[in-house]
DNA sequence: TCAAAAGTGTTCTTGATACACCCATGC
DNA sequence: GCATGGGTGTATCAAGAACACTTTTGA
């Protein structure tokens, strides 16, 4: 690297705020560091970018391996680099939002987290760093997001019913819907396949059951089509 | 820095994709590298972060030293962090999109730039590194932030013309939009005010000039009004 | 008087919103 | 048979799209 010996180097870390859905609350998974500094504070997960591997590499290699997530929808957020941001020294960090199914990705603390656990976004515990920060700026853009791409998905499990969908997009973008109406938008877009089974969830009638339709999803984009709420 | 001694740590720059419109075409600030690597190759203006300045801060200063713009709309667009994007070893950057108003920035080549020049984006020469894709995520993004934030304003001068600001959108966004339409909607807004004077540009009709209303817009905002084409 | 851009309203179509009752099941 | 969430249609209203002619000026 002959041109650049010359140059100061900052570290870069990355950042991810990793969203779920419980059924009823947006949620966002945590990790309680293990070392200093903030050891013992709340965070979310991340870690040094190595410098054989790609950003968004180190951001996905840092999930699996403080909270043993794999395969997600990752997306990058924003880059915080204010000189004192962190009181290691100076640190730029690169800041992701992951969407993850939680049925799907049981999770489990290990490299320098203690534990990793789930925060309801409405209640959650001070964080260290500059993390509020970027959760607030992650759960901007999943509000944004959410209204013209079809990433809700990304938080449902394969199968759901649209009362399911509902209440996630209420619980993203903080506002009741009409049913009637969000089910005529939703269904009218063709993105939905019905499927034959029925989920059985206590004294009442059945609900149908839906999956995602990928494929149609990318040809209708192909065509301009624009998804929307 | 007693924690990250053991951390190799690779180069951060900044790169900024500079906007601007000279009535007909949307155009892009390159500059014309005087060193190694890709000196002699047009590039978009951009240099490495110092360790005692925030990331924006250097974005800023780059601007200013090799083209001699300040003062501008400025923000961030997204971080490159492949490991071989950079023959000088592992150097990501965090690239920014900038808005100015030609008229008001008499660009100035200087420093590691031997000249700085505007070319339309529909006619740009090869460019240094990866500053192609930057330019082209800096392309859709400012597509797609025109439609729903009064951004254009950032690119015409502080009076125009109605006209003007419509050849703005157009060029922007790559389609015809209908006069009487897009007067309807950009006047009902309550967004500009107009001035007491006329432009004349030739043999005809004399248009009226308007400037944009910073007040009342971010009076609108607060509001929960919203921006739309 | 001609050329060239400025300026101006109405109709039609489409999509958004508001709203209330019956259905299927488990207990 | 009753409690619980699932499922369905219509009428109104607002916004977007389409569309053509008159006005003002300089040459």
């Amino acid at each position: 690297m002959p041109y650049t010996y010359e140059y100061p180097r900052p570290s870069v870390t990355v950042d991810a705020a990793v969203f779920g859905f419980d059924g009823a609350e947006l949620q966002i998974l945590l990790i309680e560091r293990a070392l200093e500094p903030f050891a013992g504070s709340w965070a979310i997960p991340g870690g040094f970018v190595d410098m054989n591997e790609s950003v968004e590499a180190a951001a996905l290699r840092e999930l699996q391996e403080e909270t043993g997530i794999s395969r997600v929808f990752l997306e990058q957020l924003y880059t915080f680099g204010e000189v004192l941001r962190d009181p290691r020294g100076r640190v730029i960090s690169v800041a992701y939002y992951a969407l993850v199914k939680p049925s799907e990705h049981p999770t489990s603390a290990a490299s320098d987290a203690r534990q990793a656990r789930w925060f309801p976004v409405s209640a959650l515990p001070p964080l260290a760093f500059d993390h509020e920060k970027i959760v607030a700026v992650a759960l901007a853009r999943l509000r944004g997001k959410v209204r013209y791409e079809p990433v809700g998905f990304e938080l449902l499990p394969p199968k759901f019913t649209l009362s399911e969908l509902q209440a996630l997009y209420e619980a993203i973008l903080g506002t009741a819907l009409d049913k009637r109406n969000f089910r005529k938008k939703i269904l009218g877009m063709g993105l939905l396949i019905a499927l034959s089974e029925r989920r059985q969830g206590g004294q009442h009638r059945p609900a149908q059951l839906f999956r995602f339709d990928q494929k149609a999803y990318k040809q209708l984009r192909k065509n301009g089509f624009n998804f929307e709420l």
